[in-house]
DNA sequence: TAGAGTGTCATACAAATGTTTCAGAACGAT
DNA sequence: ATCGTTCTGAAACATTTGTATGACACTCTA
């Protein structure tokens, strides 16, 4: 290419981005046809001649979004901005939670709905838009904490079936059984066979993961009594996902408690075609990290920093 | 503006420039209406939060850069083509000035930087590349209109500062004292003279010139009531930098006015390490042409006519 | 509660842009 | 000179974009 054609490229480009014309008002400035100036034009742009960007930080969780589809299993990704304070974290991952939910809600015919449990969705479905889907099943996929805190799992999964319109199911059962053995014998009534049953035929499920650290609610007021978190710890633990505790790889590590749990298998996930973890904070990057290894979720919403920490992860451990 | 409204405006911005998405498609993909993308593409485009950049430069203009930087005590300079309209003049030296300055910050550690006033840097901070330098602060150099413009000193300073993630420090007071009397008592206070001395360890200043024409704003609107610019050209004024009106050799001319200015003197400049003057337009060929004369400023970020007819002026006069 | 003001949407239309097709010009190789 | 290749312009067209209009919902105020 010479020198001359490409200060006409420089002009054009120039005369279009920077002072607005258009091709035409160019082309007679320039004494060239308008075609030839819209080639010009796009080959100015094919050259990276012009470069544009979106100066805001919002636009660096976009880019983060796109990274995640194209380096993970993740069909889609939400990031939103981390908020200066900590505990802004779940809510403002309620709100895109939510805000994504609803569309998919609008956009989909979603016949069961699965729900797990935890801040990030309380502050979800207290943003969901209002909605009815009479023909929806809101099901519950854990059991509650046996204290009474107010973030049990019924309420949770109530209040969005009442948002939404739609109805209910409860999975009635605390988290942990005493032993393998009695979970066993629960797991076996014909009531929790048939929840299960249900739970699998979910088309949707919206779960968050806990990680190890004292702000995890499981860890502070779920773990029976004769559980330690350093022996969770000491088992290869990162977190868990719907109670069932996972190791960096994201598949569920050698502990006893794994097998006292009353929830769905982890494994089960891999039936639902939609599973959203909405999670964030730095301290659930390893967790993050290793549901998306095992690619447990179909969709992340999750916080900037704590995606570029999970992200660092993944790529660390190749 | 609601935080969630920038998101949108952000994904609209990024699927269209970025991914190249049509209007519809982006519509769709967001779950709202062509037009309102459609509006939210301009909005964005208005307010700076997409910036294009033409990455090659036409070599008439690098010439005459290389001119400048070769024939007086320039360090650096930027030329831009001059625009077929006039009153396009400020936003293309605002776009190249943004660039300039964002890859100044990015290349140094800028701890202190002044700025001043006037169209040509309200461009330029619209068009400031999003950072985060929490230890750098914006220092506004000179006090604001009276009038209630909105073009005032300190929304121009706290928008750069928060563009950029800075702090920001103001300089409050208006740009003229009644008299010289007023301005020595006013510049005695300790607020103002801490406010100079700070002024002063600016690492950077970002500054325009002002001519005496009718475009100009501090003509316009900030002269006192009983300054006229017949006086201010009788004493052989050609413009003003910070408030401070020069005479073609870039001195300050003996003018009442100038002793009833609230800003840094002139000389202060030199105490500065980098010193960016961002002015355009035929009629500040002169007082432009003045500044460089007495060496006030390291770069200069220009059109390209007003370039050829400052030349023309120091070389006619040299 | 009425009404002004605001914002949104649907529709329609005008302007700008991107693309295709075809015909001819320029150019080089034979 | 002739042929084929490549580039360009003219024209026509389809798509995209920007804008105007009227209808409607919402909010705020009186």
């Amino acid at each position: 290419m010479t020198s001359e054609e490409e200060q006409l490229r420089v002009r054009v480009a120039w005369l279009y981005f920077m002072e607005g014309l258009t091709q035409s008002d160019i082309a007679d400035r320039l004494g060239i046809t308008r075609l030839r100036a819209n080639r010009l034009l796009g080959e100015a742009r094919a050259d990276g001649l012009v470069s544009i960007q979106v100066n805001s930080r919002l636009a660096d969780c976009v880019t983060l979004e796109r990274q995640l589809v194209a380096e993970t299993a993740l069909r889609d990704a939400v990031v939103v901005p981390t908020p200066a304070e900590a505990d802004q974290v779940p809510v403002v991952l309620g709100r895109a939670t939510a805000e994504y939910l609803s569309r998919h809600l609008d956009e989909h015919r979603v016949r069961g709905l699965g729900i797990g449990w935890g801040t990030t969705l309380r502050e979800t479905i207290r943003h969901m838009r209002a909605g009815s889907f009479p023909d929806m099943h809101v099901n519950s996929m854990m059991g509650g904490l046996t204290h009474g805190l107010e973030l049990n799992t019924f309420e949770i999964a109530s209040e969005l079936a009442r948002r939404v319109g739609a109805q209910c199911n409860y999975f009635a059962a605390p988290i942990y059984a005493g032993s393998a053995r009695s979970r066993d014998t629960i797991l076996a009534q014909d009531v929790f066979r048939d929840s299960l049953k249900r739970l699998a035929t979910n088309d949707v499920a919206l779960l968050s993961v806990g990680d190890l650290s004292r702000r995890s609610l499981l860890i502070r007021y779920g773990l029976p009594r004769d559980v330690t978190v350093e022996s969770l710890r000491g088992a290869g633990a990162v977190g868990d996902i719907m109670g069932t505790f996972l190791d960096p790889r994201g598949q569920p590590v050698r502990h006893a408690l794994n097998q006292r749990v009353i929830a769905p298998p982890v494994a089960m996930l891999r039936d639902i075609g939609t599973v959203i973890v909405a999670s964030g904070g730095l301290n659930k990057a390893a967790i993050i990290a290793a549901i998306l290894r095992a690619k447990l979720c179909h969709v992340l919403v999750c916080d900037e920093a704590t995606v570029r920490a999970a992200m660092g992860l993944l790529r660390g451990a190749g």
